[in-house]
DNA sequence: CTGAAAGCGCTTACAG
DNA sequence: CTGAAAGCGCTTACAG
């Protein structure tokens, strides 16, 4: 049996109003009153609780997020971004894991429906425009990221934007078989990006290749796994005609795709997609996603629009950028320095 | 203004008793009224209001999980078997995240006595006894993972074994200058890793040289980065002697350790600890701990709390186990093992 | 500065 | 199968 404010009053020989002003920081208190309150709160081991003071209050101080695959970059750099941000505030965060096994429009409107927070960043959940607009007359302060909708505030990146640059980049450089690395089609994502991989070659009056769109056989997590890029490369490689240039779906599954290269004896520059901190740490060339600002400014939409419910809907769309570092290198300026490092590691390292 | 359950008694032509029945699954409600409800409920989106079937029920259906630093291998694993196993019970999961800038017992204080939650399984949160004590005031469900406290159920891995073990191998490999690598003094698995290192060392009559123990200078994550790994080992491979093994405190930053060796074209054996997915991938040996498992005991042990609170208290101790896999290969065989790969990739990647 | 009372949106015996 | 009513633990005008 825990203790309420019910005990705390008769205890101290007050109201429940009065105890309740001590929590709320009414200053209507008096010095004595509040000092005997406080005491006997702390030796009772009493706190106002989160259930009843939201029914009372009509007010729950807490934002939640909605996430399918928490284990997942993006979304803890995003995560990153949204902690600081909140941190500022007085509400308090709620994260609320997606199954990826059962409905997810299920799980979303469950968990949107019963209340529980104030405001909802949902996070790289894809719906059609209808289901959206279905969410809409729970009529609850929504934010998306990595998502778009006409209907509900929104920061995400332009993918095919990025993908496009990204390929550009290679038929700038004067490659050729310019191969992309994809993963589940189910992915919005990579939809996207194939989209944008395939509208620069044909921008440049070219052909996307089929044979030259893989994605490995691993489906754990939709594919953005080291073990479905390995995969992948190792598809490429053993194409009669290998590609001379790599643009991968993300980050993680381009680190898959190096170790494959270097398995085989034969490199390839790549570029990866996120800009994960794996990245810098081994010069994997990237479209960066400025994930920390995306989660900062998701927190700024969602607060906006708890305290302004009728304000407009505002749409924050970035664009990736483009990062270059050592796995861009020619191939001939990648061999140099193959050279010089295998001088100063003879008859050494090289793990894995 | 949201709808509850009177808007839809009212027009339903029931009392608000027979709405919550059709909601509550009660089977004492005529086929008629419940489709009526049912139909009526989708039309204007009611739904139960969490915060006030919680303060009715005096349950809430949740279970809280405190943890500081989300954005960490060990805690991504054990949230995958925490997943799993919550799947099956009709619990919701709920993450508070505990901010490292503040005190963080003040904050685990104040998510368990707001009592929003039915349990809480608090994750690599290490305070004295005293202070465990304190909590139990609150009479409220607690599970403790990657802790040991006398006053709760708890799940951890037993560090000071683990490191025993590893650094055992090393010696009886004939090892004569095994390192170690260690990370910010405050964290509590770093020190018992450390202790279990001393004491093989000491049980094979050596001594602990304190100029082989060694952290980067990075401070993010209390040392746990591939970039604090990269710093150690520069700093041990710059000793006079360097030395001929290392243990290292963590996977991640073993990561980081052996493209130190890469860049410093110096080869020893070294063995990690966590097993992460990375792990496997890299050819990384390393001291495994059963994240998943302990995930999912953690689940069975709250939920066997909440059924029975006054059940006798059980902790379970995990014994991690040793993986060795191409990272401790004697330099011998690691030389050959590289002779062959550099034949193969004769003027070819070896990217970062 | 303080208390009595209404209300937040539900659930759940109890009685029928 | 259904309704009236009490109760969950708070907050907050209102009156003093």
């Amino acid at each position: 049996m825990s203790v309420t404010i019910y005990d705390i009053a008769k205890e101290a020989g007050v109201s429940i109003a009065t105890v309740s002003r001590v929590f709320n920081n009414s200053n209507n208190v008096s010095e004595k009153s509040r000092t005997k309150i406080l005491q006997l709160a702390k030796k009772m081991g009493y706190h106002p609780q989160a259930m009843a003071q939201g029914l009372a209050r009509k007010k729950s101080k807490l934002i939640s997020l909605i996430v399918p695959v928490m284990s997942n970059y993006f979304f803890m750099e995003v995560l990153e971004g949204i902690q600081e941000k909140i941190g500022d505030s007085d509400f308090d965060l709620n994260i609320y894991n997606v199954k990826l096994s059962d409905d997810i429009f299920e799980q979303v409107e469950y968990s949107v429906k019963r209340g529980m927070a104030e405001g909802y960043v949902i996070i790289s959940v894809h719906f059609t425009e209808k289901q959206w607009n279905e969410l809409k007359k729970y009529d609850v302060p929504i934010t998306l990221v990595d998502e778009y909708s006409a209907e509900f505030d929104s920061v995400s990146v332009d993918s095919i934007d990025g993908a496009y640059n990204a390929t550009q980049y290679f038929i700038e450089q004067g490659y050729q078989r310019i191969a992309m690395i994809s993963a589940l089609s189910r992915s919005k994502p990579t939809q996207d990006r194939v989209s944008g991989y395939k509208r620069a070659l044909e921008d440049a009056g070219r052909f996307a290749l089929s044979e030259l769109i893989v994605a490995g056989d691993s489906t754990a997590r939709d594919g953005f796994t080291e073990k479905n890029g390995y995969e992948a490369m190792i598809k490429l490689l053993s194409l009669p005609e290998h590609p001379d240039a790599c643009f991968c779906n993300s980050d993680i599954q381009a680190i898959g795709a190096i170790k494959a290269m270097q398995d085989h004896g034969i490199y390839i520059p790549i570029i990866g997609y996120d800009d994960i901190q794996f990245s810098d740490f081994f010069g994997l060339s990237t479209m960066r996603q400025p994930m920390r600002e995306m989660g900062e400014m998701a927190i700024e939409k969602i607060l906006n629009r708890i305290n302004n419910p009728g304000g407009k809907i505002s749409h924050t769309v970035y664009a990736p950028e483009l990062v270059l570092r050592s796995s861009t290198l020619s191939p001939a300026a990648m061999a140099e320095k193959s050279a010089r490092f295998k001088e100063k590691n003879s008859g050494k390292p090289v793990l894995y």
